[in-house]
DNA sequence: CCAACGCATATCCATATGGGTATACAATGC
DNA sequence: GCATTGTATACCCATATGGATATGCGTTGG
């Protein structure tokens, strides 16, 4: 079996980093493909393609506005993976938490 | 120019559902890579190359104990995705953003 | 010193990625 | 109706993935 597929879940999708500016750029409003394929610098076929990746995984939904395609955001799709990382927030936190304790406990000494 | 390797960075090794499980194993306590095959119930060929990619990414760390080698996590390296969703997540608290402007107007309202 | 154990690495395979380029298709303007 | 614009899709290619299996290698035990 070869790597599971970039439209798997959002996890693959957003592994490849254009896909990620594309999202980023679609945090600040909706953009029809022109506008994203100037900002990104990409080939326009390109550009389509991470679209319709994010489209599958559910993280942009299109709306056609005559000719032109309006990509949204739609960011609960990232939720899992924010679910996920959360997890582990406390323990690259721990750290701090750790000082914070030695710090009390220096100021305990103190008195 | 293929997909980006899996070690290119925690995004791309943090894609693969099995190396989530193992990150997820090793949140609990550092394992020898025995404990991780029983628990994964993969062969330990792939095991090994999975705490590959997560070394070079810097999600484990190992260190040497007879002839058993223990990794551990290192959630630091977990903190890159989760400062780039963390920036997503008011998008999709949003709609609760909303509700509570609006129980707010009715309350309002109400005097 | 040899056997057994614990892991890492090498190899083979099927798959699908992302890039490039050409092309198909729908909507608008003349 | 036809040309143009805005996107999507179809191909071709190089690459490396994840699974399976075989094997290399250091460590411990008898």
């Amino acid at each position: 079996m070869a790597r599971a597929a970039t439209t798997a879940d959002a996890f693959n999708a957003v592994a490849e980093p254009r896909r990620r500016e594309i999202l980023d750029a679609l945090a600040q409003g909706e953009r029809p493909v022109g506008e994203l394929v100037d900002l990104l610098g990409l080939a326009q076929p390109h550009v389509s393609r991470h679209l319709r990746v994010l489209r599958e995984v559910g993280a942009v939904v299109v709306r056609d506005e005559g000719r032109q395609r309006v990509y949204r955001l739609n960011p609960q799709a990232l939720k899992p993976i924010h679910d996920w990382v959360a997890g582990y927030r406390h323990l690259w936190e721990e750290r701090f938490d750790l000082l914070d304790d030695v710090l009390a406990d220096l100021k305990q000494e103190e008195h």
